[in-house]
DNA sequence: ATTGTAACGCTACAATTTGTAACACTAGGG
DNA sequence: CCCTAGTGTTACAAATTGTAGCGTTACAAT
């Protein structure tokens, strides 16, 4: 529904790379042919083709490869919640001045959200959060969850 | 950050239209030489330049006008929450399947929103919900809220 | 070594979307 | 009837996106 170009965030995805990184994050890690075939029930591409998306959205930032005997191995740079996350704060910024309340009110108010359901969902993210935070002792340094 | 093209959803809006629906959301309804006026700290444009912003605007359901004397008035179609709510939706929808769980969840992972935070507001939010449900009588469903 | 083939990058180009504007038309005032 | 203010229509250049053709390169088989 937007577009948004702030500096912190990398450039609006169009509908085909949007496609294209599903299947990075659906597949994890695969090669342009892979990636091709598996966006084929959707479009039809020529290799060529997929690899133009492939490579812009590297440039975008959204995507790396490595390269693996002499095939390149495509990879989502950021977990998909990571880039809903980010998605979702432009629009906190750009709508709501950075309020959090402000969206939670307006998705209540506008979308139809359930307050009571929301506020479930606050309580049950608390609590894991506390969790994890402090389990009994430690948990040295870096519980490692983003790659 | 994102552009998208669901159905239910307006078609996107470029940086300049987001500007000027600015103007409108902070003006309330003004003239597009107002509205230009308004712009003008920002980017100049020329008086046709920015009626055809308008009317593109228009023409996507973002704003619309009324006739005063033989000028236009314009006013956004809705308000700013209104439409940061459906951004959220369109998140919401692409990358978190609809759930809001996930997107909250996102937001605090990756964006370091204070889950103990999040709680507060979502039970104020549903505080007042209540509150507005059912106050002691009057009102009970359809009071209109779009316009 | 030559050739077949798979994988790659570069370059190109048409379609679409944005930004910007010139210009022509109409209603009121003098 | 002409001037002005306000509008709409049409146009066009720039940027973005979708789609590909083609040339290059490494490895494997002949």
């Amino acid at each position: 529904m937007f577009r948004t170009k702030s500096p912190s965030a990398q450039p609006a995805l169009s509908p085909l790379e949007q496609q294209v990184m599903d299947c990075l994050w659906r597949g994890g890690a695969l090669t342009a042919e892979t990636c091709r075939e598996q966006l084929r029930p959707l479009r039809t591409l020529k290799d060529s083709s997929i690899r133009t998306i492939l490579r812009r959205l590297e440039e975008k930032g959204y995507c790396r490869h490595r390269l693996e005997g002499r095939t390149f191995i495509y990879e989502a740079r950021q977990p998909r919640p990571a880039v809903a996350a980010a998605a979702a704060r432009q629009v906190l910024e750009r709508f709501c001045g950075g309020s959090v309340e402000q969206l939670l009110v307006g998705l209540v108010e506008h979308e139809g959200l359930d307050p009571a359901e929301l506020e479930r969902l606050a309580r049950r993210i608390k609590q894991r959060s506390g969790e994890r935070a402090k389990p009994h002792s430690l948990s040295p340094g870096g519980g490692e969850t983003g790659g």
